[in-house]
DNA sequence: CAGGCGCAGATTGTATAAAGTTTCGCCTGT
DNA sequence: ACAGGCGAAACTTTATACAATCTGCGCCTG
């Protein structure tokens, strides 16, 4: 048969083993399900997805390159634990690239984005409807994801997954426990924006929704948090 | 200055096998020795450094991750090709961040610094003038990854170094024959207006650098060549 | 003589086994 | 009873062997 398979591996991923491996790893942390510290043992992982540890070991070294998992010699993978400088960086980060992004969605704005943004925010707000906050918190990152696909900027999109990742394990670590989570409001105005094609407006409400965000977060002194640890490991 | 840099894995393990792997290769790359497309075999890497190639495969993966090299499955390790479109996505990026890095970069000046400005300077200077093509170009983005560590981003500082090895290798395939290059006065510019602590004269001089070297780059239409490649594929 | 089929060589993908390192428990000595 | 060190177990790291796949050349056939 003509099944030559001579597809362009350019896909992302799909059915690559380690591909699997790698956004199952990556959908739990963003879902919440692992905890910053959180040992990745690689038999642990190899036997529940039913690979051997060299592919495991590849799949954990891209997560590690993405920044969502540190790797330390002789000792394993660990989900990233992101300290208060780390999470400045990444929002101040995402203040700067995504009202560009947004920018360049409304450049390729059409009737099967418009779609797929609108399905996007039933799905959220159904989610938020009954209450299951594990999706709630996948589905907030994956709107700033879908936006930056729809921006057709390849690069901007790499860049905005591993900010995207990031955040949601800063949002884990250091979010004020009373506040709730970021609103779909904000969404369905950019997604408002957008549809009348308003840069200036999608821009502005992309970031104060950034900065919504990062003011709900309790940032504790890095100066404090440093000296915690060396006084604990010196004393 | 032994303060901070208690920070994650990707500092820089300068007495890694991978590392060393990864280093030299892209070495190579930003110096022009290897051109776009050429084939990057384990086994002749692995020789060349004396490593297995569970080494050199690693090495090759986390290049593959910043976008320098390609690893086609069942087929291999390529230096990467950026197309027309790839390149005008990394100059936007960096036009987008560079000025942001350099007002950061500013906030951080010192006297150290500034000597390392300065000594970066001379060393480039110094390489023109013995037409040394490969250490020029090297350094030319080295000016970049400096300033990028000076303002203390990590997050930039990571972005940045994809962009600048990319650069590389869209400088190679697309300027125009007969340009110089990119020239050492608008460095000194931007260094002097460091030095001033002059954030707006600093980013404006960053930006027009990127546009006037973006404006010597020949990028054919994107269109024509994909057509060509799926018609010599498809016909 | 042209074109296609098939085998051989080479190269990559994957798994498994050996080697080195760290960690934790236990035992001994004070 | 407690501190310190010794030893075993578990894990990661590295290397090597095996399997799958692709490329190129030669031969056969029409």
């Amino acid at each position: 048969m003509a099944a030559k398979t001579r597809q362009k591996s350019d896909a992302p991923d799909a059915s690559d083993r380690v591909s699997r491996i790698r956004e199952g790893v990556t959908a739990a942390i963003l879902e919440h399900r692992l905890l910053p510290g959180t040992k990745l043992g690689e038999d642990e992982i190899g036997e529940i997805y039913g690979a051997s540890r060299t592919l495991v070991r590849t799949a954990l070294q891209q997560l590690a390159h993405e920044g969502i998992v540190n790797i330390e010699k002789n000792r394993g993978a660990f989900v990233a634990r992101p300290t208060p400088a780390d999470a400045r960086e990444v929002f101040e980060a995402r203040r700067l690239i995504e009202p560009t992004i947004v920018d360049h969605a409304i450049d390729a704005v059409s009737p099967a984005w418009l779609d797929r943004l609108g399905r996007h925010l039933a799905e959220k707000r159904e989610a938020e409807l009954r209450g299951d906050a594990r999706a709630s918190v996948r589905l907030s990152g994956e709107f700033h994801r879908l936006v930056a696909e729809m921006s057709g900027h390849s690069i901007y999109l790499g860049f905005l997954k591993e900010l995207i990742a990031r955040s949601s394990l800063i949002i884990l670590l250091y979010r004020r426990h009373d506040t709730p989570a970021c609103g779909t409001d904000h969404h369905a105005g950019i997604v408002a924006a957008i549809r009348k094609r308003d840069k200036a407006r999608a821009g502005a409400l992309m970031l104060s929704h950034l900065n919504e965000i990062e003011a709900e977060l309790f940032l504790k002194d890095p100066a404090a948090d440093e000296l915690r640890l060396a006084d604990g490991l010196g004393a």
